[in-house]
DNA sequence: GTCTATAAAGTGATAGAC
DNA sequence: GTCTATCACTTTATAGAC
């Protein structure tokens, strides 16, 4: 929307090559929120670009098509929790004696900041219903984006629980990416009491989740 | 489809007065699949009549509305589970001394009897999406529909888990419903290993779960 | 890069014949 | 109860002016 595309500007100050920025991130943006509210079918373009303020053709410029842009709206933050679940592995792996409860960590906390982060949660309620579409198109691209951050998690918790086999274990796992998606998703999340922190509510609520899953993950 | 409806019947044969009943069934069965697949905007009145083999104004003459008809098709399934759950919570409150694998035992052994049935699955899938949906239409039908059962069994689990605080109890449960819809749309479930009998498999599965719940309802 | 206008196909719903 | 035909809209996507 803002024009930042001077066609003559003079000598010496830089010009961007890209000319406006913001169209694209409003649409992202709007994009996020209208996906988890409505749904990828429910929300049309036009309401889209209508709540970004951008025209309608602007996403199909952008973007190409409607699925390219889900694909990016997953993928903006989907990079992200990938990047910070890696170096939070990184780290526990890099000392001796990892407990199960640390490995858990590297996976939830970086689940839980983004979802505090703004439109975090709009975010993590798209992820739940990613998780329940079924469309073959958007399995494989959360797979392609996905799985091996997964398979590293899978290959530490088979080390840390070396008497589950490995279908338990995948099985595990996906009850406590189904407790966590759906329990992030904000659909009943645990209330902050008014004296408590931001800050310390939130850590109080990784513990907890960590807890919860360690449970469940680690028994006989 | 089949027609029932006679006219002129000879006197004493009794006469149908719900003139089709395959019709009504044939969508019901249809929309459960579809709705599961392509969610409830995804799947439309045309692929969904199409693979029922009805006509297009079937939908409406036997529903009303698109609307209608979802909630049909949840209620069909959600009224089976929510009065097996209640039995089944019947049964154990009956007995002194109930455990807390006994409450959860009445809780998740119903709903993986359901999504065992014939096209269960896609029950459940379908409901891991309602949940997903943040539809506000959608979201009142479902509390109206399952929130008394929900109340009746966090009566029970306070009960047994005194330690735990009203909003961390409901919190608890619904990691635990998270995981367990999750889990039971299919989308990682467990796989039955070739010399385990069907029945055999089904109850391992459910104690396994059971006792997933019971390690992350029942921390301190 | 952004706009308008429009194409091409799809949507839920209904009127009215049978 | 079931059918065809159709209405009134909405959808995504694109061509072409600016």
């Amino acid at each position: 929307m803002i024009k930042r595309s001077f066609k003559s500007l003079p000598r010496g100050v830089p010009r961007k090559v890209t000319a406006t920025v913001a169209t694209k991130d409003r649409i992202l943006q709007a994009a996020e929120e209208l996906f988890a509210r409505r749904g990828f079918d429910g929300a049309s373009l036009r309401e889209l670009t209508s709540a970004a303020g951008v025209n309608l053709a602007a996403v199909n410029y952008h973007f190409g098509c409607k699925e390219k842009l889900i694909e990016q709206v997953l993928r903006r933050r989907l990079d992200l929790l990938n990047t910070r679940r890696m170096a939070a592995l990184d780290h526990v792996e890099g000392q001796h004696d990892t407990t199960l409860e640390q490995v858990l960590d590297a996976y939830i906390r970086p689940a839980l900041e983004i979802s505090y982060d703004v439109g975090g949660e709009c975010f993590m309620r798209m992820l739940a219903r990613a998780f329940a579409e079924r469309d073959e198109r958007l399995r494989e691209f959360l797979s392609q984006n996905y799985g091996h951050v997964m398979r590293r998690f899978a290959a530490e918790f088979a080390r840390l629980l070396p008497h589950l086999g490995k279908v338990e274990l995948y099985w595990r796992m996906d009850l406590v990416t189904g407790a966590l998606t759906l329990a992030m998703s904000g659909f009943g999340m645990i209330q902050r009491a008014e004296e408590v922190s931001e800050q310390a509510h939130h850590e109080q609520t990784t513990r907890h989740l960590i807890r919860f899953a360690a449970a469940g993950l680690g028994q006989p």
